[in-house]
DNA sequence: AAGTCTTCGTA
DNA sequence: GTACGAAGACTTC
C-alpha cells in the first residue's frame, strides 16, 4: 500500500472485521474443498468474493475510497489481563478451518488491500480506533461486520454493514437488538453480560431488563450509585452484590478506540488489483469463476498469468483428514478424549447452511391458503416429488386429546408454504358481513392428504410432532414416518436453550415469527385459532411450517457432523409415537375416591386451621408465607429464623419441623395444614378436571426436550409427583385403577442410577455388592464403618445411603450435613472416609467435572450430550452447582436413557408376545401398564425382560439390571 | 393479566 | 447435594 492521501470529508471507509468473517463465512457458505488436494477453502472463497463485490459492485456512492481488513492477533490481550476467565470457554476453530486464516490473509494481500493486526489488540479494537479517525474528520464508516460487539460504535457517519444480508445496521437496527442507543450499548452489555465470550455481567439481569434499567437511570454508573433505589427486591439485591462484576464486564465490552496503531488511516487508499497476484491467487486457489470476473475487468489474459505460491499452514491436521465417528459408547475415558470441536472433521457435502436459510425471507404474501382441491392436489404432488414435507396443525386447544383442528399448514421448499383451513368459524356475533368462510371440508382434506402422510417414503418432519401425531390420529391418519426438529435441537444442544420453535428460529435463522399472542391475543380476550381470519392465520400457520422445514435441513447436517444421529434415531424419534400411545390411553381415575379425600383433607384442614388461630390468638392466611414468618419471628419472637434469597423469612418445612421439634405447638399444626392443603389443591381437587369426557380418564402429557439430563416430564397433570412418602398421600394413589376385569402393573428399576454409577466409574465393591445382590446401602456402610452388615444399626445405614444420594447427586459437605442434620465437619469426614473406600468416584467425579470444565458438557454412556455452558462462571456458587450438575447429568442421564430405550421396544416387544397390555405412564425408573387379568404374570414377566436388558446390545453393563413388578387394582398397592 | 417467589410433591 | 411441575401468595404492569 504504497499509496497516501490524507483522508477528507465525503470519503467512504470499509473496515473488515476479518476474524469475524471468517468465522460467518465458514458456518454461513457451502462447505467446499479445492478440487486437487481437498483443501478446505469455503471461507476464502467467500471473503474473495465479498471484496471483490465491495471493490467492483458497490454503487457510486458507496464504493470504499479506503478500505483495510483487520485481524486478531494474538489470544492475549489487554482484556485478558483485567479478566483471565475472558473468552476462557472458546472452542478451537474446526480443522477444516484452521489452514483458511493464513489464506485469507495471503488473499488480502492478492486483492493489493490493506491487511492489519496488532499485538495486544483485538481487531474490535483498532476498528474502533480507526472509525473514531475516519468519522473525525466527516468521512463515512462502514464497518463490515453484524457482531454485536461493534454496535457500540454506531452514531452519524459510522454503520455496520452485513455483506451476506445486504443491510446496514444503523441506530434504528441497534435500538432494536439493545433497546438502547448505540452509546448506552456497553452498559446494556455490562449488566447483561455474553455468555459466548464469558463476560459475567449481573445475574438475572438480560439485554431486556438491562435496557430498561439504563433507559431508567441513564447510565451504569447511575444506576449501580443509585441501586438502592429499586423497588424489585431481587433485582437490588443482585445489582448492590455483583456492582464490581458489572463494572468489570463494562471494561471487558468496552471498545478502545484510541490505540496508538502501526498503520495510519490515509495508507488504506483504495488501489486496483494487481492482475498478476489476483489471478495468480485464483488460479493456485481455483476460484474460476472469480478468475474470469477479474480477468475481464482487468482486460487481463488469464491464461498468460502463472499460479502463485500459497502457503498453507494446519493441513492436512495431524492424525488424518476423516475420523470416523466414534462408537456411540463413550465411557468417563473416552469423554477425557479433546473436545470434538478440536477433532479433524470434515464437514460432509451437504445441503443448507444457517446464511443460506436465513437470506431466504420469510415472505408472508407468498405463502398460499388453500381452499381448493385442484390446489390442494397441486401441494401433494410437489410433496411426492420432494419425498418429504414440513406440516404443522393448528387447533383450538393445547390439550391434543381435547382440541379440534382448525387447519394445516405445510412446506415443501424454504419460503414456500400453504395453510390449508378446514375448521375455522366466524367470530361470535361481531362479524355482521355473513360471509360464508371459504374452506375445503375436512373429509376432503384428509382423503387427499392421508396418502402421503401415511406414505413410508414420504418424511413428514414436525416441530414437537408428538402433539400433531395425536390431532391426525384422531381424524383416521397415522402419521409416519417422522422427523422433529425439537427433539434434533435436543439432542444437539440440551441445557444451551430451550427448544421451542420461535426460540430455535431466532436462534438459528435469526428471524422472529409472528407470536402466537399477535394473532389469537392473550388473557380474556385471547380466540382459539379457528375464530383467526384466514389471512392472518394463513401468516401464522404457513411461517411455522416453513421454519420448521428450515430448522431441519440445518439440523440434519449438524446431527451427522457433530456425531449426534444415533441418539437422535434411537433415544429420541423412535419414542415420539410410543409416548403418543401412553398419552392417547390415559389411565382410569376414581372421581370418587378423590372426592372424599377432599372431603376429609378439608375436615381436618379446617379444623387445624381453628386450632392454629388460637394458638396464634389471632386471625391471619395460614397460607401466606409472609404472614406467618411476621408471626413466628416477629410477634412471638422466635430463635432459629432463617432468611430466603428476597430477605423474607423462611418458613419452609425444615424451618417448622425445627420449631415443632422444640416443642412449638403452633409450628406442627402449621405443618400438618400445610400437607393436607397441598393434597388437597394440587391433587384431590385438581385431578378430576382432567378427566377427559369423551374417554373418562386422564391423559397427561410427557415433555420431551425440558430437562437437561434426558428425562422427560409430565405436565396437565404432572402424574410423577403423585404422593407416596406418607400415609396420608399414597391414599389419593388409591384413586388410580384399572377398569374391572383389568389391574395396573407398576415396574421399576431398582437403584438404576448407583448401578449407572457402579458401571461408569467401575467400582469393584459396588459392582460385586450388586452382582450378589447385596443390600447396597449396608454394604456401604459396613465398607466406610467396619461394621458387619448382619445385625447393623439403622440408622447406620441410613447415613450410607444419604451419602450413596449425595454422590448421585455430586455431595458437597454443606449438602450432607443438612440432610442428616450433622455438623458440616463431621459431614466432611463421612465425604473424606467415602473416597478413601472408594477413590475410584472421586477420580469419576473429578474426571468428569474437568471434561465438563474443557469442553463445555459432558456425555452419558449413550452419547447423550448435556451442556453446561455457565461451568466457567466467575461466580464460585453458580460454578459449584454446575459442577454438581454436571457429575449427576451422565448418570441421572444414563438411567433416563436406558428406560427409553425400554420404552421404545416395549409395544413391540408386547405385540410380538400377543400381549394385549398398554403401557400407560412413566416415572422415570417406573413403568405402569394396564393389562387384563389373564395375561399379567406374562406381561410382568417380559416387562421385567425388555427392562433388564435396556442397555443392550450397545452397552453390556458391568452390573445386573433390576426390575420388581407387581399387579393390584390400583396404583398404591401395585407400587 | 402476567410474572416472580415460596413451598412442596416426585425420582 | 441432582432433575422436575404446580399451586397460592405476592408483585408488577
Amino acid at each position: 500500500m504504497s499509496q497516501h492521501r490524507p483522508l477528507k470529508s465525503g470519503d467512504h471507509v470499509y473496515l473488515i472485521d476479518g476474524s469475524g468473517y471468517i468465522f460467518r463465512a465458514y458456518h454461513a457458505l457451502p462447505p467446499l474443498t479445492r478440487k486437487s488436494d481437498g483443501l478446505p477453502v469455503g471461507a476464502v472463497q467467500g471473503f474473495c468474493n465479498m471484496l471483490w463485490k465491495l471493490l467492483k459492485d458497490m454503487k457510486a456512492g458507496e464504493k470504499p475510497t479506503h478500505l483495510a481488513v483487520v485481524f486478531d492477533k494474538s489470544e492475549q490481550t489487554f482484556r485478558k489481563r483485567i479478566y483471565p476467565d475472558y473468552k476462557a470457554h472458546r472452542p478451537d476453530p474446526p480443522a477444516d478451518l484452521i489452514p483458511q486464516f493464513g489464506l485469507i490473509r495471503q488473499a488480502t494481500r492478492a486483492f493489493n488491500v490493506a491487511c492489519v493486526e496488532q499485538s495486544d489488540f483485538e481487531a474490535d479494537d483498532l476498528i474502533a480506533t480507526y472509525a473514531r479517525e475516519a468519522a473525525a474528520v466527516g468521512a463515512t464508516v462502514r464497518i463490515v461486520s453484524s457482531d454485536k460487539d461493534l454496535m457500540q460504535l454506531v452514531r452519524k457517519g459510522i454503520a455496520l454493514y452485513d455483506t451476506m444480508k445486504d443491510k446496514e445496521i444503523g441506530e434504528p437496527e441497534v435500538l432494536e437488538k439493545f433497546g438502547v442507543a448505540p452509546d448506552k450499548v456497553v452498559d446494556v452489555q455490562a449488566l447483561a453480560g455474553d455468555s459466548v465470550d464469558n463476560v459475567p455481567g449481573v445475574p438475572g439481569i438480560g439485554v431486556k431488563t438491562g435496557a430498561q434499567l439504563i433507559t431508567e437511570y441513564g447510565s451504569l454508573e447511575e444506576l449501580l450509585a443509585r441501586a438502592a433505589e429499586i423497588k424489585q427486591p431481587k433485582r437490588r439485591e443482585s445489582l448492590i452484590q455483583f456492582a464490581e462484576q458489572a463494572r468489570i464486564s463494562k471494561l471487558l465490552v468496552t471498545l478502545d478506540q484510541n490505540v496508538p496503531v502501526d498503520h495510519k488511516l490515509d495508507t488504506f487508499l483504495v488501489d486496483e488489483p494487481r492482475a498478476s497476484d489476483l489471478i495468480g491467487f485464483c488460479k493456485t486457489m481455483e476460484f474460476s469463476s472469480l478468475m474470469r470476473r477479474v480477468a475481464a475487468d482487468l482486460s487481463a489474459d488469464a491464461a498468460a498469468i502463472d499460479p502463485i505460491p500459497v502457503e498453507v499452514k494446519g493441513w492436512p491436521p495431524e492424525g488424518g483428514v476423516a475420523t470416523p465417528a466414534p462408537a456411540p459408547a463413550a465411557a468417563p475415558k473416552a469423554e477425557k478424549a479433546k473436545p470434538a470441536a478440536a477433532q479433524p472433521e470434515v464437514r460432509p457435502q451437504a445441503s443448507a447452511s444457517s446464511e443460506r436459510l436465513r437470506a431466504i425471507a420469510v415472505k408472508y404474501d407468498d405463502y398460499e391458503t388453500v381452499t381448493t382441491k385442484d390446489a390442494l392436489e397441486r401441494w401433494v404432488e410437489r410433496i411426492r416429488q420432494q419425498g418429504f414435507v414440513a406440516l404443522d396443525s393448528e387447533t383450538t386447544s393445547l390439550d391434543p386429546m381435547q382440541a379440534n383442528v382448525a387447519g394445516i399448514s405445510l412446506a415443501t421448499d424454504p419460503g414456500q408454504a400453504c395453510y390449508i383451513p378446514v375448521g375455522h368459524r366466524a367470530g361470535d356475533g361481531l362479524d355482521f358481513s355473513g360471509a360464508e368462510i371459504k374452506q375445503l371440508p375436512v373429509a376432503d382434506v384428509i382423503s387427499l392428504l392421508k396418502p402421503v402422510l401415511e406414505d413410508p417414503s414420504i418424511l413428514k418432519i414436525g416441530q414437537n410432532l408428538k402433539y400433531d401425531l395425536l390431532i391426525f390420529r384422531r381424524l383416521g391418519i397415522e402419521v409416519a414416518p417422522i422427523e422433529d426438529t425439537m427433539l434434533m435441537s435436543y439432542a444437539l444442544e440440551s441445557g444451551l436453550n430451550g427448544h421451542g420453535m420461535d426460540e430455535l428460529s431466532e436462534k438459528h435463522l435469526g428471524h422472529k415469527p409472528i407470536a402466537y399472542k399477535e394473532v389469537a391475543g392473550s388473557g380474556k380476550s385471547a380466540i382459539t385459532f379457528d375464530k383467526v381470519p384466514l389471512d392472518r392465520a394463513t401468516h401464522y400457520a404457513a411461517e411455522d411450517a416453513d421454519i420448521t422445514l428450515r430448522l431441519w435441513m440445518l439440523f440434519k447436517e449438524r446431527l451427522a457432523r457433530e456425531h449426534k444421529t444415533t441418539v437422535y434415531q434411537t433415544l429420541e424419534r423412535p419414542l415420539v409415537p410410543v409416548l403418543a400411545n401412553m398419552e392417547c390411553e390415559g389411565i382410569l381415575v376414581d372421581r370418587a375416591v378423590l372426592a372424599r379425600l377432599s372431603g376429609e383433607f378439608a375436615a381436618s384442614g379446617a379444623e387445624i386451621e381453628k386450632q392454629t388461630y388460637e394458638l396464634a390468638g389471632e386471625r391471619f392466611n395460614i397460607g401466606s408465607p409472609k404472614q406467618l414468618g411476621d408471626i413466628l419471628f416477629g410477634r412471638m419472637g422466635l430463635p432459629g429464623g432463617r432468611k430466603t434469597a428476597t430477605g423474607a423469612w423462611s418458613t419452609d418445612s425444615d424451618v417448622l419441623e425445627d420449631l415443632a421439634n422444640q416443642g412449638i405447638e403452633f409450628a406442627r399444626k402449621v405443618l400438618d395444614w400445610r400437607q393436607l392443603s397441598k393434597l388437597r389443591s394440587t391433587y384431590t381437587d385438581a385431578l378430576p378436571t382432567f378427566i377427559n369426557p369423551e374417554t373418562g380418564r386422564v391423559h397427561t402429557s410427557y415433555s420431551m426436550a425440558s430437562t437437561s439430563t434426558g428425562r422427560l416430564a409430565s405436565t396437565d397433570p404432572n402424574l410423577q409427583n403423585i404422593p407416596v412418602r406418607t400415609e396420608e398421600g399414597r391414599r389419593i394413589r388409591t384413586a388410580f385403577i384399572a377398569p374391572k376385569g383389568s389391574k395396573l402393573i407398576s415396574a421399576d428399576y431398582s437403584q438404576i442410577e448407583l448401578r449407572v454409577l457402579a458401571h461408569v466409574a467401575d467400582i469393584p465393591q459396588l459392582r460385586k455388592a450388586f452382582a450378589d445382590g447385596l443390600d447396597i446401602h449396608a454394604m456401604t456402610a459396613s465398607e466406610m464403618f467396619g461394621v458387619p452388615v448382619k445385625g447393623m444399626d439403622p440408622l447406620i445405614r441410613r447415613q450410607a445411603k444419604a451419602i450413596n444420594f449425595g454422590i448421585i447427586y455430586g455431595i458437597s459437605a454443606f449438602g450432607l450435613a443438612n440432610q442428616l442434620s450433622i455438623s458440616r465437619e463431621e459431614a466432611g469426614s463421612y465425604i473424606k472416609t467415602y473416597f478413601q473406600r472408594f477413590p475410584g468416584i472421586r477420580d469419576y467425579m473429578e474426571a468428569t467435572k474437568k471434561t465438563a470444565r474443557e469442553t463445555g458438557y459432558v456425555e452419558t454412556i449413550f452419547g447423550r450430550r448435556c451442556h453446561f455452558p455457565r461451568i466457567t462462571s466467575p461466580n464460585a456458587s453458580e460454578r459449584a452447582f454446575m459442577e454438581r450438575a454436571s457429575i449427576n447429568a451422565p448418570i441421572q442421564g444414563a438411567a433416563a436413557d436406558i428406560i427409553r430405550r425400554a420404552m421404545t421396544r416395549m409395544p413391540a416387544a408386547l405385540a410380538k408376545a400377543g400381549l394385549g397390555a398398554r403401557m400407560l405412564l412413566q416415572v422415570h425408573d417406573e413403568l405402569i401398564f394396564e393389562a387384563v387379568d389373564a395375561e399379567i404374570e406374562a406381561v410382568k414377566e417380559l416387562v421385567k425382560n425388555v427392562m433388564e436388558k435396556a442397555p443392550e446390545p450397545v452397552i453390556k453393563l458391568a452390573v445386573p439390571l433390576q426390575v420388581d413388578a407387581r399387579a393390584a387394582d390400583n396404583w398404591e398397592a401395585a407400587h
